[in-house]
DNA sequence: GTCTATAATAGGATAGAC
DNA sequence: GTCTATCCTATTATAGAC
């Protein structure tokens, strides 16, 4: 497997993980959803399904690293930013129809494993919004509130989009999102 | 099984659905949980884990109905009803430390079955809120999406709190309910 | 209504050929 | 690196005694 199909790889794992949750995650899944057995599997992430799990979490902390911490610490208005960042997230969760990884191995009650970089992933999240805030202006106090509020926001729209089968509760959260953290 | 340790039967089956949700919890735990073998619950919920899950939303559903529903539509000032609304949730949420059985099954994809009493616990929540809102003098398109806003908050906020193993989030959002809804 | 025992199946994981 | 075949365990579910 090659260095970009590897990527491919985990790209499909991340699908099933964040639509079943770990638990609801089988082996059998995985290995369709890559299109690999079950033994190949096995042969890329010796920990199995620890492992996946593990790679997927890092795979969306460098996707997060690169759609939403990079642009934020980047050149721009925090306005422009926030507005790029929004348009990155709801690709990303395809409007709300797509759950969030995140909140699927929270909600499941995480792993020991994964609690860790499961918790470094929301605060990478948190961190980058906080900044932003600063940056239009906000006191650190204040924008680290509202940065909390934000994830928390958009985790709890998806859950209530999934609920409710209706994607509007994500759309409208996004388009709130730079009003919420630039005051 | 008289009625009254039914339910309390269909509490122990809750705590378990919603620390681990559908997939997640095991007839073992499920067993474990409520202090009854495994042939027993198949002969109460003959439908097994489904049925459990089905009578767990339903339990769910009245205990909006008394706590929230009930609540904001009896006497008291919309100010008063909400603190007493907030107070139950707290409690229920073990301020943030136990998860919300809503948010576990919509996490993990929904059964089929399960789908459609999902759909309407939140559906409760955000109408209970919304009249609420609209009491309070808020007009009502502002007052939904207010409603909407609080509930999916409150899902976040429980992830969120997961997440990172820090209450805090939960208790800040709660905090703010009455103002967010009252405006 | 509850239990023990047991079936039937799915799940996670490994061995070894290619 | 991938596959087929297999193993072991956990899981869901049922039968039948009490």
């Amino acid at each position: 497997m090659t260095k970009v199909t590897r990527e491919a790889v985990i790209d499909r794992l991340m699908s099933v993980f964040r639509r079943h949750g770990y638990q609801g995650a089988s082996m059998s899944e995985l290995a369709n959803a890559t299109g690999l057995g079950k033994s190949s599997l096995y042969h890329h992430f010796p920990g199995g399904k620890d492992d996946m799990a593990l790679a997927v979490l890092d795979h969306v902390r460098q996707w997060l690293d690169e759609h939403v911490v990079k642009i934020a610490a980047g050149d721009g208005t925090p306005k422009a930013k926030l507005a790029a960042i929004t348009e990155r997230l709801a690709a990303f969760y395809e409007n709300g129809r797509e759950p969030c990884l995140l909140g699927a191995l929270a909600a499941g009650g995480a792993r020991a494993n994964l609690q860790a970089p499961l918790r470094e992933a929301f605060q990478m999240l948190i961190a980058a919004f906080t900044a932003l805030g600063i940056e239009g202006g906000a006191p650190k106090a204040k924008a680290r509130l509202a940065a909390e509020d934000a994830v928390l926001r958009i985790q709890g729209a998806l859950i209530l989009s999934a609920g409710l089968d209706d994607p509007s509760p994500f759309r409208h959260v996004l388009e709130r999102l730079p009003k919420d953290i630039l005051g």
